[in-house]
DNA sequence: AGATCTGTTGCGGGTTCCCGCATCTCATCT
DNA sequence: AGATGAGATGCGGGAACCCGCAACAGATCT
């Protein structure tokens, strides 16, 4: 059997294949990769069915390198490693995950023994299996109040992007008011405007509340980038 | 000898303390702490002269933890360790160096060799040193069209957090027309508004491209934003 | 069937923002 | 001293934004 190691920090991947080697016996070849790109590469030319994706990496983020993988082969089982659990990779991922196919998230910070364990339940059982830590970050989320749904998630994207409500609404096939009304529920659940400082730009703010929290990061406002940059060449 | 290491990552707290021990023989202790406040607590508590600091940290990051060190005690020398050549810790501590107190930056990324040449110079040595990666980076920004000088950081810092020009006026002591030039000032180096793409919100886009470019991180925006939360109390 | 709730859309008004134009100050150069 | 240039400030207009009010549709409950 064989795994690839998508990994970009050098102690990070040494202490991996530790784990790896003592937690899978029956990994025959062990593969590296140190972003998303080569990640792809390495997974097509190996047909590779087995991958530990760290999230965080330069030029091709983890998310990405995974979509593409699952694209290509939805039986794929990534075992995502990351030092974070915003809310921002998770949504992420959720986002792409096939219909039936093998993941799980374990953080950093997990003890060597569930690193262990979560590598033997995704890559050998292909059982799904989520961080305690990250779970409980999910859930709080979801709580009644802070929960964005999808709709309100896409238009706090392009807001973050810097999209104007026209072009939001045009983007997202909803009328201008309807995205208005969006962005109202976004503040609210934002928090933007409950504080007693000074008045506030509520746009921005909501923009910032959203990096603070977690609820965005670097790696998906680039992603979103990207695709407004697509979709703005589709438009002509 | 004395040294206290600040890092939260297990993995780089224990190669960091390896290659201590082949650098400098002459460390008789080395003390640990895995977060900003544990470190400020252990340098106070151990007069401590020599500190290794990760910048990216829960709770307390380690801008704001050297920053109270060297308020007790400007000589301490520390060296910084971080992942990221972020422009945004870059400013942040040359902000907060004292007068006559040697620091260095070297990235994780760097070479044992390299890292322990470092510590020498910096720990025992007393000299000043920047990674050159870095320091490129320092550079770049700091070349004709880009950088932003300290007024236009302040004001970009304030819009960050969401703050209407009338209240950045106030806060910096600024007419509301000078506010808007530093803004104007600030789209044209951000590079705001030279995208063909659909018209932006030229506010959120700022903030937007300071954070893709790394002129702004979530630290950062923590750190200002406590800050404000300082100056609104005091204002009434 | 009627009541209630939730989500979408139009309208209108008050506010903030963006920015061109003109003025004023202060430092530097000739 | 006079000229030049860079930054700060005031004014005013047009655009975008925030949001209350109201109408309407579809889903669910009684």
């Amino acid at each position: 059997m064989k795994v690839l190691l998508v990994e970009d920090d050098q102690f990070h991947a040494s202490y991996l294949q530790d784990a790896l080697a003592e937690a899978l016996p029956e990994v025959t070849e062990t593969l590296h990769a140190v972003d998303g790109f080569e990640g792809e590469a390495e997974a097509r030319a190996g047909k590779i069915e087995a991958v530990v994706m760290d999230l965080q990496m330069e030029r091709r983020n983890g998310i990405e390198a995974a979509r593409s993988i699952w694209a290509e082969r939805p039986q794929t089982r990534i075992l995502f490693w990351s030092n974070y659990s915003d809310e921002a990779y998770l949504r992420g991922i959720s986002r792409i995950v096939p219909e039936d196919s093998a993941y799980g998230y374990v953080l950093k910070t997990a003890s060597r023994e569930r690193l262990k364990l979560a590598l033997r339940a995704v890559l050998i059982e292909g059982q799904i299996i989520v961080d305690r830590e990250v779970h409980r970050l999910q859930r709080r989320t979801a709580s009644p109040r802070n929960a964005l749904d999808d709709s309100e998630y896409g238009v706090l994207l392009d807001l973050a992007l810097g999209l104007q409500d026209k072009t939001i609404a045009e983007r997202r096939g909803m009328s201008l008011r309807t995205v208005q009304n969006r962005l109202l529920s976004l503040y609210d659940k934002l928090g933007v405007g409950d504080e007693d400082a000074p008045a506030m730009n509520k746009r921005v703010r909501a923009l910032s509340r959203a990096i603070t929290t977690r609820t965005l990061n670097v790696e998906v406002l680039e992603t979103a980038q990207r695709e407004l940059d697509h979709w703005v060449q589709r438009r002509g």
